[in-house]
DNA sequence: TTGATCGGTTCATTATTGTAACCAGTGGTT
DNA sequence: AACCACTGGTTACAATAATGAACCGATCAA
């Protein structure tokens, strides 16, 4: 990491280390992911569980993400429920353009579908809600990047394996950044038909308080019935919508971006 | 706190503040709380929001649980399903014994009821799933203190209320510690019409990685069914469900409470 | 005006931390 | 057996980062 940081952000840095796909780490393994000395992360280690946020194996002793983080995410989803939060602005929001909607919160190298609304229509698109959405791929993936903090996209990107899912996918470094570029001029993310063929999403982000995105709202619609008019149209209500669900969450999305909708409504 | 801690602990006392009855605090008011320094708190405070920890309200300046704790949580969940590892046992232990069957999660100053097994009976118990079970007046809450760290048990007593629920309801400090002691002896917690008149809790301690209780398992009984001899069958079967929900979780009761157990089948 | 809050900053003092070397144990090779 | 390359964990001391009383500017009440 090269520069001073200070120790509870070692501490934190540790946890980031704990992912769906490596949910258990040795000392000597964890600590050389973390670019940190084996003592260190000991010392560090030995405080998180006893904050209980790791756990370590009896056997094994191996380290894993500890119970603590249930209870605080209990108390967050209890204060400030995301998603009966997004829920309804979702639904209001499929409703009204006649799309599949679906919302996302980040992974560790993905993100994750935790909430589908289908409109009532005969054609519409399905959305797995058991898929990762890789960031590269999807215009969910492409909105968050493009307003998550530096340290996360950077982390994104090295993570990436830019796969192309179509012949669409976005498959280079240099472009993704350029796209994300653009993304945030506006207050949206296009990608048609980069990781499905015949469907083109439409998404925004929804921003934390900290001014970053910790989620997306898109829209996933058949291809055959999209015109430039129809896209502009989807994208002032999604990012209606993204708006919405911000201020639900007790944020407020940069001025910019606020700004970038009520251009798209004119 | 009188002696030193780390500061990486210090971080964890400020984000135990946040409850589901006070969610957002004031950096003086939290300062003042975690007995810390307003310096302090507030560099703590900005290294938990640069890692997403907490968050701080734009307008009002205070501070809240933040999104990052969702994103450890769903890792956990992903490798260590508490809830999907802890259902098939329950259910199999609610057929077993013909009783309702609730497993429940430590929140701050009370147990919070996370699953609901129901048997195929005529008369059986109903539990309020919205309603936080109090540590002083029933059998789960009497199962985790017994088996919970010191330090939780201080805190949890030093704001318990020792409300009377029932007139057979614990109403004082002491009394509470010698049934804990008891309760430790053994593997399980009974509470004989000390929450709601008519049942009878009969509890045991799920534990974490660590060997302290991180939630319980309980059956709620019709007092008037139960007798010395089936409270010993049914105490069998739950502590027997709670070493085995302890061991889905990749963790392993202590000697001494497998024991208990074994001395109640014989 | 005074005084008592609030959120946030400063800087000399002090305690924690990083570093590297060292244990003890394990499993595989020769 | 001897050796090697690991592992998890510990220790000493120099280097560094945390600490907290005092301080600032705002806000609010009397």
């Amino acid at each position: 990491m090269g520069k001073s940081m200070g120790t509870v952000d070692k501490a934190f840095h540790l946890l980031s280390c704990f992912t769906v796909t490596e949910p258990e780490w040795g000392l000597s393994d964890l600590a050389r992911r973390a670019g940190q000395d084996k003592a260190t992360a000991l010392r560090l280690l030995n405080s998180l569980m006893a904050g209980g946020f790791v756990e370590q194996d009896p056997d094994a002793r191996t380290f894993r993400i500890g119970t603590a983080v249930l209870k605080l995410a209990r108390v967050r989803e209890a204060s400030f429920p995301f998603l009966s939060l997004a829920k309804p602005p979702s639904e209001r929001l499929s409703a009204s353009i006649g799309e599949t909607i679906h919302v996302c919160l980040p992974e560790a190298d993905a993100l994750a579908t935790v909430h589908i609304v289908e409109p009532q229509r005969a054609t519409r698109v399905y959305v797995d809600p058991s898929q990762p959405l890789p960031y590269h791929a999807t215009a969910s993936g492409l909105a968050f990047l493009a307003f998550a903090s530096a340290e996360f996209v950077d982390h994104a990107l090295s993570s990436t394996d830019f796969r192309a899912h179509t012949e669409h996918t976005i498959t280079s470094r240099e472009v993704l950044i350029d796209a994300l570029a653009k993304i945030r001029g506006g207050a949206y993310a296009v990608s048609s038909s980069s990781f499905e063929l015949e469907t083109i999403g439409i998404a925004s982000p929804i921003f934390d308080a900290s001014g970053h995105a910790m989620g997306t709202v898109a829209a996933a619609c058949l291809a055959s019935r999209i015109t430039p008019e129809l896209e502009t149209r989807i994208a002032s209500a999604v990012t209606g919508t993204a708006i919405e669900i911000t201020r639900a969450l007790g944020a407020e999305p940069p001025a910019r971006f606020i700004q970038s909708h009520r251009e798209l409504g004119a």
